[in-house]
Parts: structure tokens; C-alpha cells; sequence
DNA sequence: CTCGTAATCGAAATCGTTTTCGATTACGAA
DNA sequence: TTCGTAATCGAAAACGATTTCGATTACGAG
């Protein structure tokens, strides 16, 4: 019960395994009335070239590579998503690989996609990574690159991103504008530009309202978890009851924040209010609601598989491709917790 | 900068393609001196045969497939994550596609597998699947198949499954015996084996305590969303102020409820509880934190490839393959909202 | 010295496609 | 008739690995 091969189609069309070949490929070497035969057969059988077969001659194996720091994470689920539809559109396989958001295995998936010949290699960069040569071996070895997301300022390569800053400014101008003048910040570690570029957000709301920066009111979650949220909304509540507003680095602080402020029997937004960042489906659904910034997964996935397969284009025909970077717009959720 | 082949290997050697290759699957036939001599200097130069070459001959693609019915679903990210991990550990690459939860689409995608050659494919069928002639045709074609979570009783095949019943059991006894005596079930649609035997698994508990079974404080959740658990327990609240605990299918409505009677400053779980099922990490994190039942996703996954990889090696051996069913232990995870 | 055997190695076929380059045929022009 | 051209088709050589089978060498037994 194997498949079939263009031999059997061959044999059964009394034709040349070459001249099926080619009718399927539209050459113009082969008369129309051939070329019909072939199609309506091959359609009936329902035959498809042999992927593997075909990869030795073409170099091309149909099929792209995509590493993300985390696998069960809302965003990146949605990204995926992006991805897979637009892929399937074009006849594409998607392979995913997780790299923990360890430098170390983000090395090794990236060897095994190499070693695999996926014609493409999407990337969301981990939290730990210090350091680009493998990315950059991704690049000299003349395969399509898209960052997405996590990218890096450092490897010149196409990506699709979100504007963190201005994204975080609005976020933060928004409980400016609602009247809280003490606003600290949950921040996400040092390494990720993204949390550098959402505290810098951060910074300009307050510059741009005069607000003051205190050191003291940034903390930093090194894992961005909701547990790091709930601690530091304790810390908050017992040492610097002053604050009146937490612009956290992502949703799950910001969850774990209201989920000890709801405890504690805080009012939020009058006594606290909270503001996240990504748009998880959960904000939606604790009570008070969280406010947040929406990032669009589902658009990011696609354009960094849009932004692969225009770079792939240009490589076949030898053209040089230039590096984009593509902003994808964000907008602010007002819910019920600013 | 393309990727080394055997014939760079061998030429660098001085020893021909054969040797080369047999040195590195340690055939007898290939002096130990030779052996150590290829493998260090492969070693070096980080050579890996090429896959797609590989399969030519041995028809072994060292891919499989993966269908899920959702993407951006915590359970199914997680059963994802058992699977690639056990899979990486193997050297199996793995090709997810999501069917969406759609029948048409879940055909598709398992015709799309099996044109690309994968060495086997796991499977979680969707909600709308009435119909299993595209599974069975996996198995006709001798390619070993697994269903995890969302199984059929009419194919012939392993599983990997949760005793969805029992489970239920425990969480409705667990109602019962925490002194409620009123308890609605939001169930899920009727398709999926699993919210037909959750649905049992209520009654069982039900007849065991002698409770009276109502029809009408059973609800059908159609796509299980917390909307629609948000909707029911407005009704329940206005309509059936009797009822003083809910059994949910799943945690998604019984979150949408828990939100409903937040709001409505209800008191859960002294004046209703409400219990979920599946244990998304969101559960823990809204208040009251619900109580659920657990379903080790990771461990499935895990199950689930090893399963496929105990069929592949009976199958290369030419043995008979007995299909097994494996149930994964579930966990009773009380919090506070009963 | 001769022969049989074991130990090593390689040539070549094969997997299923793609693609180059010839081969064949038909047909109109000269 | 003959020749050139266009229109169709196929043979065969890749692609890079695996594997069968045969070749070669070395060496000890007789």
C-alpha cells in the first residue's frame, strides 16, 4: 500500500516517467492533450510528487523551521497559529521547536533545523541569549531568516515586531491620564530587548508628564510569572503604599498583582490600578478585567512567514535580499482594572 | 556553504562512500581503526547524513505528524511539549497541524501527513469528527497511529486517554460531599466521547448519593467557552436559584461562571461552588481560585510518542502490533471556589 | 607452496524526482 | 524531393544516501 510514483503513473499512461513529470510542471514541451491526460489522472489517483524525491534535485524541502522560547504561552500559541495558515497556504510544512528560553537549546534547535535543510527559519529569540553566531550562521549559510517578536539589534536579518515603547508609552499615558501619579513598574529582565524598550516606554510617559522616576518602584520579574507579580504586589502594599499604579512587563505579573490585591481586598483601580501587556485571553476573565495592550499574534505569525517567502523568492532568483522590519501596530485594552 | 555529504567525507578519508557510510552504522564489515577514524573526523566537521537522501532508501522520513483540534489551548500545548521533548530525545522531528475542530479540515490534514511520508501520526480527533474512514486509512496504509485525549471508540488503534469518567466522579463526589446537594452540569457537546463519559461520570456520583437527577440543570456548552458559562450562570442565578453547585466539563465556562458571580457579588462557594476540569494554569490564578481536575498533558504527550515509537519498532520487525489504551492518572486539585 | 577462510573494503544498483540534452516526427518551404 | 524548423517526447544523468554483492588482501593450515 505505498504511494504512487510517477513510474506508476507513467506505466498506466503509456507515457515516459520524464514527460509525466513535466506535464505536471506545466512545461511548454508538452502538448496540451498530454498534459490533460496527465492532470485528470494523477487528480483521480490522487498522486503527488514525493517530497524527499523531489528535495535532492530542487535542494528544496518544503518545509520551515520555527523556534520559540515557550511552548504553552498564549502569544506565541497565537503566533503559531499565524504561521501554520499562511504556511498551509503555500504548501508548507511547519516544524516547531521550543528552546526553553535557554541559549543553549536555541543553539541546538537552530544546528538540528540546519541539519533538517528547512528552506526557512522563523525565530523568537530567548530570554538568555547573549550571544548571535549561530543566528548569524543561519545567515551565511544563505537560508531565509525572520526574527519575530524577541529579535535581536545585533544580527542583520528581516523581522516582524511589535513597537514595545511606544506601545509601553501609551499604556503608561493612559494611567497618567486617569489621574495616578505613582506608577511603578513590574519590569522583565535585563536581557530581551523587549523589556528594555517597555521600560524605556515607561520612562518617557513619566519624562513627558513630569512625573518622577523613582529607582524604587521598578521590580524586576526575571521570569515573568504571576507568582513574581504577587509578591512584589505585597512588597508594594507593605513598603511603599504611596504607589497608585502598576504598568506591569506582561499580563501574568500583572495577574498575580490583582490576584493578591483581590485578596487583600483592594480596590482596584481606586486604591491600585494595574495595567499588562500582551493581551492574554485570561485578562479578560479575571475580576476586575485587566487592562492591557493587544498584540496581535495571529498578524505577526503571518507576516514573518510573508517576510520569509518574499525572502525566499528573491534568493531563487539570485536577487539580493534586503532586510525589513516590519511594525506590527498594537492598541490599548481598557478594561476594568485602570 | 552547502551541508557536507558522504562523498566530501570519504574524499577527505581517502576511503570510498560504502565505508564511510558503514563506519558511521557500525557494520561489521568495517575495521574498528577505520570506524574510529570516520566517526572522529565526522565528529569534527559536524556531518550528519542528509534525511532526505536517507529516505530514499530506508523509507524512513524520522518525521511525524501531529493533529491537534486547537492551537492556542493550554491542555493541547502541553500534551505538544510531552511530545516534542520525548520525540527530540528520540531524533524525530515533528510536524504539528491543528484541524481546527472541524471534521473536513482534520481530513485534510491527515491526507496532507500522509502525503509527506511521516513515520506516524498522532492524533487528537476533532469535536466534529462523526465519521473515522480517514483514520482507518492511516491504519491500512500500516502507519503507526496514536489518538491521545480525544479518542474514538470505533477505530482500531492505541490511545493515550484519561478515564474521564472516573474523574468525573471524584469531582462530583467531591461536591457531594462537601454538603451541596444541587449540582448543575454545564456539558459539553455531544460528539467527543469525553464530555459524553464526564457527563456519566456526573451521574454515577449522582445515583451513588441517591440526588436526584434534573434535566434541566444539565446545560450544553457547544464550544465550551466561558461566554457560554458566563451565559448559564445568569439563567442559573435567575432561573434555578436551587441549584447550589456547578460541575463544569471543562474550566473555560466554569471560569466564565465564576466571573458572572463575581459580579453579582455572589458567594462561591457558600451560596453556589463551581468545579472545572482540565486544570489550565489560569484556574489557580482568578478568584476564587477554582478547583479542577487534573490532566496531566505533558505526561500524555510523552505516552502518546512512545506508544508510536513501540509500534514503529514491531512494525520494522515485521511483528504484529497489539493496540493498547493507556490511562493516565488524573488528580483531584481542590481550591477555593468549592 | 597452495588453498580456504576471514577480514576489509568498494562498485554499483537503487530509492523517486527533476532537468538537460537528444531524438523523433510532422510539416511547410524551397 | 529535400531540407529546416517547430513541436513532442524520452534517455539518462544527476541529487545523497543505503545495501547487496563481489573483490581484494592477509594469513594460517595442510
Amino acid at each position: 500500500m505505498r504511494n504512487l510514483t510517477l513510474k506508476d503513473i507513467a506505466a498506466a499512461l503509456n507515457l515516459s516517467i520524464t514527460t509525466v513529470s513535466k506535464a505536471l510542471k506545466d512545461y511548454p514541451d508538452v502538448s496540451p492533450k498530454t498534459k490533460a491526460k496527465v492532470k485528470a489522472y494523477t487528480k483521480e489517483v490522487n498522486f503527488t510528487p514525493n517530497t524527499y524525491a523531489a528535495y535532492l534535485r530542487t535542494q528544496e524541502s518544503k518545509i520551515i523551521g520555527v523556534i520559540i522560547p515557550r511552548l504553552n504561552h498564549y502569544f506565541f500559541s497565537n503566533v503559531l497559529k499565524g504561521i501554520m495558515k499562511a504556511a498551509e497556504a503555500e504548501g508548507y510544512m511547519v516544524i516547531i521547536l521550543s528552546s526553553e528560553e535557554s541559549y543553549e537549546l536555541e543553539k541546538k534547535q537552530v544546528n538540528r533545523l540546519l541539519k533538517q535543510n528547512v528552506d526557512g527559519i522563523l525565530l523568537s529569540i530567548a530570554d538568555s541569549t547573549h550571544d548571535t553566531s549561530h543566528i548569524d550562521n543561519i545567515i551565511t549559510q544563505n537560508i531565509p531568516l525572520v526574527l519575530f517578536d524577541k529579535y535581536s539589534k545585533l544580527s542583520k536579518c528581516s523581522s516582524v515586531i511589535v513597537n514595545d515603547q511606544n506601545a509601553a508609552f501609551t499604556a503608561v499615558e493612559h494611567l497618567i491620564k486617569s489621574g495616578k501619579k505613582n506608577i511603578a513598574h513590574l519590569r522583565g529582565p535585563l536581557l530581551p530587548q523587549n523589556s528594555i524598550d517597555r521600560f524605556l516606554g515607561y520612562r518617557k510617559a513619566l519624562d513627558k508628564y513630569e512625573l518622577t522616576y523613582k529607582k524604587e518602584w521598578i521590580f524586576t520579574c526575571q521570569n515573568i510569572t504571576s507568582d513574581e507579580g504577587y509578591a512584589y504586589a505585597k512588597y508594594i502594599l507593605e513598603k511603599h503604599p504611596e504607589i497608585d499604579a502598576i504598568f506591569a512587563v506582561a499580563d501574568m505579573p500583572a495577574i498575580g498583582a490583582i490576584k493578591y490585591f483581590n485578596e487583600q481586598n483592594i480596590a482596584i483601580p481606586e486604591q491600585i490600578a494595574v495595567m499588562g501587556f500582551s493581551n492574554w485571553k485570561i485578562s479578560g476573565l479575571i475580576t476586575p478585567a485587566l487592562s492591557t495592550v493587544n498584540q496581535p499574534g495571529e498578524t505577526m505569525g503571518r507576516k514573518a512567514f510573508e517576510l520569509f517567502y518574499l525572502e525566499l523568492q528573491l534568493l531563487k532568483k539570485g536577487k539580493k535580499i534586503n532586510y525589513q522590519i516590519i511594525e506590527i501596530e498594537t492598541t490599548l485594552v481598557v478594561r476594568d482594572s485602570t
